[in-house]
DNA sequence: CACGGCATGATACGGGTGTACCAGGAGAGA
DNA sequence: TCTCTCCTGGTACACCCGTATCATGCCGTG
């Protein structure tokens, strides 16, 4: 019953040479050829696993996205126990700035998908509601808990804020990619707002 | 002295087919043969009026800007006379923000350049400080005014909230740009955390 | 032992890309 | 009128792309 090869862990050799390729030099120069080099195959191989580049791009996609998730994931078991609300919120946005090598590497990745998906929406959009929607809906239900606690003010709504919090970390990222901001500088604005949004009433 | 033919009208056209097809299609589908065909004239000439693609892409990046700048400055008249703080900085925050065809173009247009600069930096990279630093500056001026008048509270740095707004709003605009928001509740978000930014202490 | 299918390699095909080259017409200055 | 510079067209070149095709090992199963 056991194939020859691990086909699973051939699909991600290759998938993961993408990403690295995407981050390096843009997902423009991610062909077939350069990612069968990059992982070491011959290009044969990457038609094989993958049968089309739009196959290919799809799942390194969401290879992204579990990575992205495992980070968040970390950095919210890292933030503290007992985890508080602003903990977890503070952890989420940290951790999506781009302020490591790895949190570089995969905001870059997003940002090149990104434009992809500009030009060709229906590339990525079967899959219904997206990450980012459910990751507000979680971010707004821990600033709820914190307004409850009295750590903001009740006033704010919460949707509201949870999405220009996610927003802002989204520009604030793409300044940082473009040379504008240090990630340091980025994390202190964040921290100025957080700061502004958490004191007590 | 004067040429045969007006060369910044004949730049011009190019350049603005160019934009239309970075903004329809995507800056990738943006070649020489398909500018040459949008613009209406052959190939040799947009190779003439522009040498390589490079001087293309560039020239057609100042204009966008260009007109961006224009679209910020016909947004701050129309706001209202005599001109507030308050209503300066929503008419720069709202003009950027993709509610109507023209801001969605331009937004969809920078997005694409933004791209292309992750991978290769040094292409616009010689101009300095860029634009996006003096507007922030300009923003935080007219927030240190409104400070001044007691519409924010005083503790608030102007610096950073100017940054975040900034951030934010080009955040909010990714979001409507890739499907995930309509303009008006991205105008929704933003109203919203201004309404929050002023408000008597 | 034979055989059928999985896994791999080499290479071909049609098309698109940026750039370079060659040629010619048209109007201005001598 | 001659000439020279500006402007324009057509086309060729070398390269890269995604995909398809043909061939050939190897291994488990009958």
């Amino acid at each position: 019953m056991t194939v020859r090869v691990d086909h699973e862990e051939r699909r991600r050799q290759i998938a993961e040479a993408l990403l690295r390729i995407a981050d390096t030099q843009g997902l423009q120069s991610a062909s077939m050829r350069a990612v069968a080099a990059e992982a070491g195959v011959s290009l044969r191989l990457v038609q094989y696993y993958f049968t089309t580049k739009q196959a290919l791009l799809l799942d390194a996609l969401a290879r992204l996205g579990t990575q992205l998730q495992a980070r968040m994931e970390s950095w919210i078991r890292a933030a503290g126990s007992p985890p508080t609300p602003r903990s977890i919120v503070t952890a989420i946005l940290s951790s999506i700035l781009p302020t490591d090598p790895e949190s570089r590497r995969i905001t870059r990745t997003y940002a090149a998908y990104y434009t992809l998906v500009l030009n060709d929406p229906e590339l990525v959009g079967k899959h219904g509601t997206s990450q980012p929607d459910l990751l507000e809906g979680f971010l707004a239900k821990q600033l709820r808990a914190a307004q409850q606690a009295g750590e903001i003010a009740p006033d704010r709504d919460p949707e509201m804020t949870a999405a220009g919090l996610l927003a802002m970390v989204n520009g604030l990222g793409s300044s940082v990619l473009g040379y504008q901001r240090t990630g340091e500088a980025a994390l202190a604005i964040l921290n100025h707002h957080l700061d502004e949004l958490f004191r007590s009433p």
